[in-house]
DNA sequence: GTCGGGTTAG
DNA sequence: CTAACCCGAC
């Protein structure tokens, strides 16, 4: 089984490139973030034609995520509150999180918020949706042991997956709280695929737009899979596919498959 | 004497569209409308390295005007207050006006106000602005007999003038209003100059971008060079020049040259 | 800096 | 449909 996470920072403007990758790179299910358009405009034919299922959860302008699958999936929800009935609002007024399952497995698609600047009050609220992403994935472990959390998790864990030209510790996205939240996640029993096969540093899934970070290949590592322990053992491979981000009108990230 | 006239819809996109036709089409004067540009932005270089002088009224985003001659004009004025010193401040704050004097021939360049919708506030705004226009043209003939006036109308005082799809009487550009209140301003003593060769309908000047109005023909004839009686008398040819609306990312215009 | 969406205008 | 601006994001 292959599980693709993508943020495609755009659904609409990305469409081809998402389509003409899906033909030429089959999965079982890909993850897509940032899809930025509401469930009405989003463009479900397009996958149809190719022969997949789109189970979506979008607002207007930001964030956004979907599931777009060959079979239909079971247990599709979206957002926290189904799991976690009692939280309060905010945490699902952002359209972040969506899950389903196939063949056994609870697929969850995640895009983290970015966070903007460390000690804003988006970094705040990053470092608390993680916490309550912990509480929404114990709870899924009840229901289900094999579980693939992906998606855009707007954090590079090691130093090693960020390019040299930056000083990791007081940077977003690496500073030492959003490093200690996540892994206070995969405490509950997550490993990080990619570095299952891969580990050396110098393998991005994200190269910022400006300063031609692409091209001096100034990246970062922040797009993931995480397994829980039968799916990790099991896990064939875990590959970045960088050549989208070659293409003109690229998302700033790029694909990243495992194969269970 | 040749006197092109060409709303252009933002000379900054167009640009290289419009110095590549004044290669092939040299002119003595080119009346810009819509540059959308103000006047510190004008691209005046790729203009005078073609040997034309740049007399220009812009402002940000909308409207704007300018002259571009390969002599120097003399007379130079902007707006409708140099002319007209006690109208109120309102009918200059859109850039809509420029003239200048070329070997005795006053040229007026407009860009007439489109109106939006009849009883909309822009259309009795243009209506006014008609009046206002009137004055000044009234002015303008007490210095100087000979006069060009051309630009943008947003008018098509005909129904040949626009194409067989639409009723022209309740459309904005052509409701009997408008058609009245520019009569009007031409009973000062202006004839069409287009009218002079060519009596019969279906040619136009601007499509509008959308419904595939280009590929179908369905166009208006809105771009104009009026002509005091002695300059009428003398016209040489008055020709649409279709070729730069079928490029790709062009003008929803299309230019109009008089020769005197 | 660079992008995407939304808005306003035509 | 097209263009410019604004905004928010990164």
């Amino acid at each position: 089984m292959k599980i693709a996470t993508w943020n495609v920072n755009s659904i609409r403007t990305r469409l081809e490139q998402v389509v003409d990758w899906l033909k030429q790179n089959p999965v079982d299910v890909l993850c897509l973030q940032e899809t930025k358009v509401i469930d009405h405009d989003f463009p479900r034919s397009p996958f149809e034609n190719l022969g997949y299922h789109s189970y979506i959860s979008g607002q207007k302008a930001y964030n956004g995520v979907a599931l777009i699958s060959q079979q239909q999936l079971t247990d599709v929800t979206t957002g926290f509150t189904p799991i976690l009935p009692d939280i309060e609002p905010i945490w699902d007024e952002q359209k972040r999180v969506i899950t389903g399952v196939i063949d056994g497995v609870r697929i969850v698609n995640l895009y983290v918020p970015n966070g903007s600047a460390i000690a804003s009050e988006k970094y705040e609220y990053k470092l608390r949706w993680l916490t309550v992403l912990k509480e929404y994935l114990r709870s899924l472990l009840l229901l289900q042991p094999s579980i693939c959390i992906c998606g855009d998790f707007n954090i590079a864990l090691e130093d090693k997956d960020i390019h040299e030209k930056v000083k990791a510790e007081n940077h977003i996205m690496a500073s030492p709280a959003e490093r200690q939240a996540l892994r206070d996640v995969l405490e509950l029993g997550f490993a990080d695929a990619f570095r299952k096969f891969t580990t050396e540093g110098g393998h991005f899934s994200w190269w910022d737009y400006r300063a031609a970070s692409f091209r001096r290949n100034q990246g970062w590592r922040i797009d993931h899979h995480y397994l829980t322990p039968v799916l990790y053992e099991q896990a064939k491979s875990c590959i970045i596919d960088v050549s989208p981000r070659k293409l003109t009108q690229p998302s700033d990230h790029t694909p990243v498959i495992v194969e269970i």
